[in-house]
DNA sequence: TTGAAAGCGCTAACAG
DNA sequence: CTGTTAGCGCTTTCAA
């Protein structure tokens, strides 16, 4: 009778390629074909090379395979200031779409730093299969560039030759000078966000555009900080440019705005008229209510990623032009009539108390 | 005269480390060398190298040098939900601290969902050193489990036999029941967040403590979701439960409650009192400014990625106690001094009207 | 349909 | 100090 020996203990390293060959008595390259090309290998071969890859634990290395291959299974999402409320439901949607591809996704923040993103984009690229380019700060050339090497999608900016994912601008911007005229204002002031931000450009001129049809008049403030902070500072700024009706390049400038005007005593909306641009998260909370330019967050994230994946698989990048998300205007309570009775001054209002 | 030829376009696939050793004269073995060891190679010869890799923009594969070492420069952060504000500072003090290092972040997002994290980190696993595990929703088995694979930190979470990194929550929750306490309120109600989290678990159990020491009642409601619409619920709850003093899982909760009580009448800080947890963003937004329990969110993210590298590094990972960062009270105006005249009822307030 | 063999770019002994 | 030689685990011709 002879004593059962317990199976030696598995070795504590992962089992390879090798392992499962022998387990299953094939070839190495049997069990490779078996889970790239199952086609391309006997049907009851392949079912005998999964049970021991089964038994065995067996999972491909994806660093080894990415060696010969160049497939990684990783893509980076770059996003220049991961701080901006604005980006949350993009990571998520880029994250589920990536995930769901069964992509990993690598993310790195640029601090608004030209230069911490280049690094980020170096350290990334040679890892990745493709990129995601969140409102760079980068030049257009460097980032031409950069999408000689790998595929890439760039969010939120139209760059010439680079498929970019946008939203409509125009259409959000027109809605809110339509919402303003309705109420009865006459003249729009834009609160700018920083001088390089493309989307900055496109929705003063695109706000400007509508305006003039609608047969309003518009100034323009700024540049500031895209963050609450910018925002309390345009309104200490605006205290001597009274105006009644404020487009704000984004939702973080126009929740300062709000705070810094409701600090000096003027009323939000009676007194002034506001509306963001994004619908963050917050633009929900503060008081009162903000009234915002909608853009679908999740959903960029996530075409971004799909459409960056259909690049990377082949797919013929067409035309050059943006593909674009549509906006809406989201009308909440930071936006009322215009009242006659009221104008924005430095002491806050005129004519009660 | 000899016509000079422009030298031969460089090949499209970037330089290796055999390129750089030919024209450098030595072998690959020594530009390896040249660069991981660098005291290891003669001066001249190194400067050579250096050069040379210049001169033909050499950069060293980070794939295939993850192949015979294993070191890849990458460390992932697995997250049980990215939507929560809580994680946004904390992701970029990971983030910010990992590049620092020449460190890579992988980013997961789990939605909430056992399974979703469990595939995550499968997928993440055979390709970084190490990982931080943010409010994991797995069992303290599994994460032990996956921890005997890869070094990691767990976040927000003590689970034996694994470095976490957690915040001061009894003193945060002690913080809350004095301030309460001086501003003359008898009763706490605690309304709870997921009965899955562990920091749930220990807030609830810190007031109470406190509040016992402090000769105050406790009182406790939920579970609910962890955010807005959670606390809207938690609010309509609220309503048949009387109370002027509150105490929320997390500022989400809190925030929704704050919105749910004001839409039926009742006044915060007058009526009630709020405290939440945690000091994310969108806190110091709404109306009334929440008061909450401040904890050093950046801090929190960068610490867990610095002790990881640790880690990874060699360091021994010594005592299980968890690594516990400081916590604050944050006063704002979501509390005051509790008022006889009025409490909180059905219908709003009581005396006033 | 399967096996053998070469190699992806780099590192790590081991000699010299 | 430097060159030679094996691989890391997987894929991919090329034959059989």
């Amino acid at each position: 009778m002879t004593v059962e020996r317990p199976p030696p203990p598995p070795p504590s390293r992962p089992p390879t390629i090798y392992d499962v060959a022998k387990a299953a008595g094939v070839a190495a390259s049997t069990v490779s074909r078996a889970f790239s090309r199952p086609g391309r290998v006997n049907a009851e071969t392949a079912e005998r090379i999964r049970a021991a890859a089964q038994a065995l634990g067996y999972r491909t290395n994806p660093l080894a395979r990415a060696l010969p291959t160049g497939r990684t299974s990783m893509i980076a999402v770059i996003i220049s200031d991961i701080t901006n409320p604005f980006y949350f439901e993009i990571i998520r949607g880029a994250q589920a779409a990536a995930a769901e591809a069964g992509y990993t996704m690598l993310l790195a923040d640029a601090q608004e730093s030209d230069v911490l993103e280049r690094e980020a984009l170096d350290r990334a690229l040679p890892t990745v299969e493709g990129i995601v380019l969140a409102s760079s700060r980068m030049s257009d050339s460097a980032i031409r560039m950069t999408a000689k090497q790998r595929p890439m999608i760039v969010l939120n900016r139209a760059v010439a030759g680079v498929p970019s994912l946008v939203t409509d601008n125009p259409h959000g911007a027109r809605r809110a000078a339509e919402h303003f005229a309705d109420l009865g204002h006459r003249t729009i002031t834009y609160v700018a966000g920083p001088e390089a931000s493309w989307a900055d450009g496109i929705r003063w001129r695109s706000l400007r555009e509508a305006a003039a049809d609608l047969g309003l008049q518009t100034r323009r403030l700024g540049p500031y900080k895209p963050n609450v902070a910018g925002g309390e500072q345009a309104a200490g700024d605006l205290v001597h440019k009274p105006t009644t009706a404020i487009l704000a390049y984004n939702d973080q400038l126009a929740i300062g705005i709000i705070r810094g005007l409701t600090a000096v005593g003027t009323v939000v909306p009676d007194d002034v008229s506001i509306i963001g641009f994004d619908n963050i998260f917050a633009a929900d909370l503060i008081t009162p209510r903000l009234t915002t330019v909608a853009a679908p967050l999740r959903a960029l994230g996530g075409t971004a990623v799909h459409n960056l994946l259909a690049i990377i698989n082949g797919a013929r990048s067409r035309a050059s032009d943006p593909t674009v998300l549509p906006t809406r205007l989201v009308e909440r309570a930071s936006t009322t009539r215009r009242s006659r009775r009221r104008a924005m001054t430095p002491a806050g209002r005129t004519s009660a108390n």
